[in-house]
RNA sequence: GGGGCCGUAGCUCAAUUGGUUAGAGUACUGGACUGUCGAUCCAGUGGUUGCGGGUUCGAGUCCCGUCGGCCUCGCCA
């Protein structure tokens, strides 16, 4: 090694011994004839002087030091002066006399640098990354990261679970997200996928004896990007065999509290808190309701039936939802503009066609535009329903029951975020079980999984099946911590008949079906083992953990929202020799 | 594919209703200084206001297009 010691390291209990330290100038403070340098490296930072004593020649090579440069440096550890302790230091106590420098590489005109106090633009960090991964914040995270995996790696370890690698070169398949493909050179025209999960290799492993499967994962999706989703992204992905639906969620569940014990110091109550899909959307709007704070949504559709307010009845009569959430004590801070901002949200981004809201008076009458087209015994109704008192501020969506999830999920954040509902330091794990088997694509006219097509359906279900497929529910469980999905997971068909039968509601012909997982129709006939498995989205854990606002913080590399590394310019074209042996042609709309 | 915010010195930002020579902090360069730790003090260098077009007597500012970054709806089994 160059050094003896790391940045970090060095104590009064090393006093008047020679030490080296590596690093890169973190800051230099020059007094003429004493300079002080903060060395830095990820274990922390240490103070070298160069003094009279150090020599002319030292003290002038000292005076070239910039910040960033990378050095070796040899000294003497000596106890600082009285009064000259610095308490915000690990090595605060002692500094190091310098005897020696060697300046391993300049930094010359660095684009922003790491100690900067105000945080250059994000193109700039992701262009310069290696400068902005030198930040103690990322450093930090990278190091949380790294903790995370190991403390999953250790519990299914612990756990009996086997690490087995699948490949990620794989077969395409057009169900779920987009997928990246990669041209095969010895099959011309041919295409391998990278994988969206690891999915059905895990399914195979299970058939093939490995009862207890782990791994971390890397998996792909060509999909627009999102503040927490990446192209790219990582998860830990596990598979039981002979288990059942609590199974799975009790192994789960002691996961995350070794992981938040470990790494957070909480203690975890367990089980954790579970509610049913169909609950969730009822009190929340959402499948991955955020739980750290309450307005709960509240139906008011048989009180707007009654009104003569046309937009209320109409919805009412025509088999929409009047759905609302009272903001307690939140009248005031919500002015006729803040309102007017609140409805083009819900407008733009829900496709509401509009937002119904009163305030409570001093008297507990219901203020609002709209309240004139309302009996006043009507109104008393909908301030008994929605719990009102003077001060609160109540907001309505009537629309189709799909609006008014979308718009009273997205008022329910927003507004616990602007009214600071909840301790953005607090973790709120849960369950969200029992999802629909189906959504149905009113553009492609059919039904197609909500999870995946392994997913098996409750027992007491296969029967609705295919009378009617909206009413199905499956053995699917997401954990949520936040408002978050954190990971997902289902039992799995393990019977060729059922997943047969699945296929067909999907749409898929018995042809097709065998084409493209055949090898699954067979293995489920080969001695398939009941079993079920989840994946944890391992970036969102960390940033969730870690409290960051964004994933491409706890990724080392990340891609931008266009699904670019700005360091390496990646994707990026090819030679025309390249392409040649691939047997591929670029077209038009690329070449533009 | 849709909606929104942003782009001014290396970096972070300012610039009145469209009006004189586009400023500040920081970094950088030179100088002073033996105890600082956001060192301090003095002086200086540094600009195609992302790019292209338009409106105007006059554009950093208004309009159109385009490139890039971010947020979001759709999308993400």
């Amino acid at each position: 090694m160059l050094r003896t010691h790391t940045c970090g390291e060095l104590r009064k209990s090393n006093q008047s011994q020679e030490a080296t330290l590596c690093g890169w100038v973190d800051s230099y403070r020059d007094h003429g004839g004493t300079i002080f340098i903060d060395l830095r490296d990820r274990y922390g930072k240490t103070q070298v002087v160069f003094g009279p004593e150090s020599g002319v020649e030292l003290l002038d090579q000292g005076r070239t030091l910039r910040s960033e440069d990378v050095i070796r440096v040899t000294g003497i550890v000596t106890d600082r002066p009285e009064g000259t302790i610095n308490p915000k230091l690990g090595t605060g106590e002692i500094e190091l006399r310098s005897t020696a420098l060697e300046i391993l590489n300049k930094c010359e005109n660095a684009p922003f640098v790491p100690t900067q106090q105000d945080l250059p633009g994000e193109d700039l960090r992701l262009r310069h990354r290696y400068l902005d991964l030198r930040r103690s914040v990322m450093q930090d995270t990278l190091v949380q990261r790294s903790r995370i995996i190991k403390g999953m790696r250790d519990y299914f370890e612990d756990n009996d679970f086997v690490d087995i690698e699948t490949p990620i070169l794989g077969r395409s398949t057009p169900e779920g997200a987009r997928d990246y493909l990669v041209p095969s050179r010895v099959h011309t025209g041919s295409f391998f996928a990278l994988p969206q999960s690891p999915q059905l290799y895990k399914q195979i492993l299970m058939m093939s004896g490995y009862d207890r499967y782990v791994q971390v994962a890397r998996c792909f999706r060509d999909e627009d990007l999102r503040a927490d989703r990446q192209p790219e992204f990582t998860q830990l992905d596990m598979e039981m065999s002979f288990v059942e639906m609590d199974d799975i969620i009790n192994m789960i569940d002691g996961l995350v509290a070794k992981l938040a014990k470990d790494l957070l110091g909480l203690d975890i109550p367990l089980p954790l808190p579970r509610m049913t899909y169909d609950e969730a959307m009822e009190r929340f709007g959402h499948d991955a309701p955020d739980l750290r704070y309450g307005m709960e949504l509240i139906d008011c559709t048989d009180l707007a039936a009654q009104a003569e307010f046309r937009v209320f009845r109409g919805v009412a009569d025509s088999g929409g939802r009047v759905r609302g959430f009272n903001a307690k004590g939140a009248a005031d801070k919500y002015s006729r503009k803040d309102i007017d901002q609140l409805t083009e949200y819900v407008v733009q981004d829900f496709k509401a066609k509009g937002l119904a809201w009163f305030k409570v008076d001093a008297d507990g009458k219901l203020a609002s535009p709209i309240a004139k087209n309302f009996s006043e015994e009507l109104l008393g109704q909908f301030a008994d329903r929605l719990d009102a008192e003077p001060g609160d501020f109540l907001v309505l969506s009537a629309d189709q029951w799909d609006v008014t999830c979308g718009v009273l999920n997205g008022l329910r954040r927003r507004l616990a975020a602007e009214l600071k509902l909840y301790d953005p330091k607090a973790m709120n794990f849960s369950w969200v079980v029992e999802f629909p088997m189906f959504d149905y694509d009113d553009e492609e006219k059919r039904w197609v999984a909500m999870h995946h097509p392994f997913t098996a359906p409750r027992p007491r279900d296969i029967e609705v099946l295919e009378s009617d497929p909206s009413k199905a529910r499956a053995l699917a469980y997401d954990l949520v911590i936040n408002g978050s999905e954190a990971g997902g997971g289902t039992i799995r068909i393990h019977d060729n008949a059922i997943q047969s039968k699945v296929f067909g509601l999907l749409g898929m012909d018995e042809t097709t079906a065998q084409e493209r997982f055949g090898f699954l129709l067979d293995a489920l006939r080969l001695g398939a083992p009941p079993h079920g498995g989840i994946a944890l989205g391992i970036d969102r854990f960390v940033m969730l953990f870690a409290g960051l606002e964004n994933i491409r913080d706890c990724i080392a590399f990340p891609k931008t929202q266009r699904a670019a590394d700005l360091m390496t310019g990646a994707p990026s074209t090819v030679d025309g020799k390249q392409l040649r042996e691939l047997g591929l042609r670029v077209g038009q709309a690329a070449e533009k």
